[in-house]
RNA sequence: GGGGACGUGGUGAAAUGGUAAACACUGGCGACUUAAAAUCGCCCGGCUUCGGCCUUGCGGGUUCAAGUCCCGCCGUCCCCA
């Protein structure tokens, strides 16, 4: 049997390759001054027990960039680690009676061997997982560093509440007003709870937006606009009969001249005091509370208002008084919680006022149009455009932002209020009232209040004996482990039984990999400023807001505490696509597996097992409900990991969703297996023997290969992996065809496939590894640089010009390289297809683009 | 309602303002085979009187030249509300 007879047998060398590497310790990352460094950094999963397709494109994605700076001679990072505290931990416990630690770390221990067999280029020596004491207790400490610089305070916070479960509920658990788990009516209620001052740096969170020039545009305006940076004025209204004050945020203090009303929120203090000794409005009240949470929530609902007897009076004008209602679109949390209504330049405020008949004045006038602005109102159209102070005493006349300036200058003259910026972005609650998390160190004192747990006693480790039996935190019912001596005053207190947000967790894992097995510190700071700022990171769109925003206010709040030297945690950002799917659904509408599915003797779908008619959907994001989910598991046993990887790059750009087909796993596993074959099958010379005279025919194979070197690394540069791989198949395609018999083609195939074999290696590393040394090459492919591509190769000395009459192309002609302009309109001119076209008439002008193309205009 | 992205063959896609559809997938035809699989070769945007003509969601514009830039629509998706 020849060897080109034999199949490729993946498994086994796969296997190998992932053994060598191990055993020679390849990916071992360690501080070096004398190389530049590259941290490359993938989004650390949830074990949740299995990988899925996201998953693989994701650590595809950073295999394929770790491996190539490598290659280039950087001294790369490449760690790994799991996000391992959260809900579906006690999920689990609570369904399958398992303890949250024995199933997270079961499930990391099984991922863990299928990423391993991936064959992915981490330093697993730095390995870690945020559930264990080791890596929380330092979170711990910074939280109570945080407490020190001022970043840390305690308030009480609306909450979902769910009666039934006895828990706090995200936003996004709570569906239609009820509990997602127990269907139970969901309160809201106010909790203490405690908030990181991430507000403190929304100012430099917004400007440095401008420095990651590295990150997705998109990304950067979402975190852009949830900053929310709005500039307007606070001010005062003094209230008819009290001596208190409303403090009022707008936005429009132009438009005061046109206000009707003003509305409080629900749960502002003023609200409630009033609610006090009203049952209407104490019902009204809870009205509002009983909606979600959420912005959109409250936007979606109808807007809907309580007149109460107070009336406020005019900042500019002490006899002009405006009713001031309850009203359940005003955020307590935004501003100030108060707002003055002006019907004719804000929708919102006209529905509402159109609704309780409130009237409006125009006081903004567009200058054209002005008709079609009073017409819009009559019909209930607010005009929010631009234009002229009307109806507006001393502002008359002026242009908005000149009345915006001038009504400020006046209120702080007045000193009833002043110029001031507003953020929609909040105080980050980190409190949880769960168990698998950081416990927050804080110790309660009826007579100290609380007191952080000094660091000596750090960390505040989780109790594994907790019985998940009864509703709500097993830590607030824990026997014994929240009774604890107070440490300033000794007498007894309790623990803290909220834990953290588990993006605290990841809000700084990317540092703590640069020292890992430090206990003492959280990281050890010249390896932090050796290794960061993350240099890629690499994940899902998703993440978009909350956990690069969390962390990014994380590194800046770590400097400002003298922890590391940076600021910006991630330098580059690459968000990948998600991994879609065709949909099946049976006869009586239930979603299939794609595995239940196969094509019947006619094609069409039918069921794979009953043969019953099938109906295929549009392809949608990979999900459990929708059935519509390949395992990379199976497909990793059955083609190989490079098959797999090879699939992931080649048909989409990373950040564009990538459509699983099992036609083109197919198409992948051949051009593996074409590969290794024209390797096997070759009769080369031997390895660094010395080239040979080539004929015309080599000599171009030979440029083919060296202008793949330069452009497969340019593509690889800019991440478009889908390109590289069609150009390292066009190269390969090309040395498939050039004929055994011309002259030299043996040196230029075996310097073709050598260079096949180590433009593969980031993306298809088993596959090239094993080439590598087929080629009989010694030492691993792994340790080599990547391949240059001699210059002399790049230039052809004759080029292909595209010949156009009026744009239209008519001909091809070829030209030496760089030929002179006449030379290339003569030849252009003299063209059969270019004188018909030009059909007599004489050329008016002759544009010439040396190398590209001529247009001949007639 | 505001902001943004995108729209190219049957499909995934490619194209510094300069020869639209590279590279694949699917499909078709052929070779090898007793046969099938695998493999290899050829064809594959539309129309065509075989000269060509048309074609990048629709309509305008800028330019010698527009898939690419500008304006206006339509559609899809995302973010914010």
């Amino acid at each position: 049997m020849s060897r080109s007879d034999e199949r490729y047998n993946v498994k086994e060398t796969e296997a190998k390759w992932q053994r060598v590497w191990e055993d020679q310790r390849c990916f071992e990352a360690r501080e070096d001054a004398s190389r530049p460094k590259y941290y490359v950094l993938e989004m650390f999963p949830y074990p949740s027990g299995r990988i899925h397709m996201g998953h693989v494109r994701n650590y595809t994605l950073g295999d394929v960039v770790a491996r190539y700076k490598r290659a280039k001679g950087f001294n790369v990072l490449h760690p790994m680690g799991w996000d391992a505290f959260g809900l579906p931990a006690e999920n689990a416990a609570i369904q399958n009676n398992v303890h949250p630690a024995k199933w997270t770390r079961e499930n990391i221990a099984a991922m863990r061997e299928q990423l391993k067999s991936m064959g992915l280029s981490y330093d697993w020596s730095r390995e870690l997982a945020t559930c264990e004491p080791e890596y929380y207790r330092h979170e711990q400490k910074m939280f109570l560093d945080f407490l020190k610089a001022g970043l840390v305070y305690r308030k009480e916070s609306w909450v979902n509440w769910d009666p039934v479960e006895n828990t706090v509920l995200a936003n996004e658990q709570v569906i239609d007003g009820r509990g997602w788990r127990s269907g139970a009516l969901v309160e809201k209620r106010l909790l203490s709870q405690w908030f990181l001052k991430i507000t403190a740096y929304a100012q430099d969170l917004l400007d440095s937006l401008a420095t990651l020039e590295r990150w997705p545009e998109r990304v950067r305006l979402m975190q852009e606009n949830w900053i929310g940076r709005s500039e307007g004025a606070r001010l005062m209204f003094d209230l008819e009969g009290r001596s208190d004050q409303l403090e009022v945020f707008t936005t429009r203090p132009d438009t005061l001249f046109g206000a009707k009303f003003v509305a409080i929120a629900a749960n502002h203090p003023l609200a409630a005091e009033m609610a006090a000794t009203n049952p209407a409005l104490a019902e009204f009240v809870a009205e509002c509370n009983r909606m979600g949470t959420s912005e959109a929530a409250i936007e979606t609902a109808e807007k809907k208002g309580f007149a109460t007897p107070l009336r406020a009076v005019h900042p500019f004008d002490p006899a002009w008084t405006l009713p001031v209602y309850v009203a359940n679109f005003v955020l307590m949390d935004y501003g100030s919680g108060a707002i003055f209504g002006c019907p004719a330049h804000d929708q919102r405020d006209l529905d509402f006022a159109v609704k309780y008949g409130l009237g409006y004045t125009q006081v903004v006038e567009p200058a054209a149009d002005k008709e079609a602005v009073i017409a819009a109102l009559a019909k209930g159209e607010a005009y929010t455009g631009d234009g002229i102070a009307i109806n507006s005493r001393f502002l008359d006349g002026l242009a908005v932002d000149a009345a915006k300036a001038e009504a400020i200058a006046r209120i702080e003259k007045m000193e009833r209020g002043n110029r001031t910026i507003n953020y929609r972005l909040r105080d980050w609650g980190v409190s949880r009232q769960r168990y698998w998390g950081c416990p927050i160190p804080i110790i309660h004192c009826e007579a100290c209040g609380a007191v952080p747990v000094p660091e000596a006693d750090l960390p505040v480790r989780l109790p594994e004996d907790v019985s998940f039996d009864k509703p709500g935190n097993p830590l607030a019912h824990h026997p014994t482990w929240k009774d604890v001596a107070c440490p300033a005053c000794g007498k007894p207190a309790r623990r803290e039984t909220d834990t953290f947000d588990t993006f605290f967790e990841s809000s700084w894992y990317f540092a703590r990999f640069t020292s890992p097995g430090r206990s003492d510190v959280a990281f050890d700071k010249s390896a932090a400023d050796y290794w960061m700022s993350v240099d890629q990171y690499i994940g899902g769109i998703e993440h978009a807001v909350l956990h690069l925003l969390y962390s990014r206010f994380f590194t800046r709040a770590l400097k400002d505490c003298g922890y590391l030297g940076v600021k910006e945690p991630f330098a580059g950002l690459l968000t990948q696509g998600m991994i879609c799917h065709e949909t099946f659904k049976s006869e009586d509408g239930q979603w299939l597996y794609p595995t239940e599915v196969a094509h019947g003797p006619d094609g069409a779908l039918v069921h794979a097992e009953t043969g019953a008619p099938v109906t295929g959907g549009r392809s949608e994001k990979m999900s459990k409900s929708k059935k519509n989910v390949v395992d990379p598991a199976g497909i990793i046993d059955g083609y190989g990991a490079d098959t797999a990887r090879l699939f992931m790059l080649s048909d989409s750009p990373p950040e564009r969703d990538l459509d699983w087909t099992e036609s083109g796993i197919d198409g992948a596993w051949r051009y593996v297996n074409r590969l290794w074959r024209m390797v096997v099958a070759a009769a080369l010379p031997a390895p660094g023997s010395a080239m040979p005279e080539l004929g015309s025919d080599a000599v171009k194979a030979r440029r083919l290969v060296h202008k793949t070197i330069a452009t497969v690394g340019d593509d690889l540069e800019r991440f478009h992996f889908n390109k590289a791989v069609a150009h390292i198949r066009e190269m390969t395609n090309g040395l498939g065809e050039l004929p055994a018999s011309a002259q030299g083609a043996g040196w230029v195939l075996r310097e073709g496939l050598e260079t096949a074999a180590r433009l593969i290696g980031p993306m298809m590393p088993h596959l090239a590894e094993e080439l590598w040394a087929e080629l009989g090459q010694s030492g691993l492919l792994v340790e080599q640089g990547w391949p240059v591509a001699e210059t002399a190769l790049l230039v052809e000395d004759s080029v292909t010009v595209a010949v156009q009459v009026n744009g239209k192309l008519r001909a091809t002609i070829d030209l030496p390289k760089d030929a002179d302009n006449a030379l290339a309109e003569q030849t252009a001119l003299a063209q059969a297809a270019v004188i018909s076209a030009m059909s007599g008439k004489p050329p008016r002008k002759v544009v010439v683009v040396p190398n590209r193309i001529v247009n001949v205009v007639v």
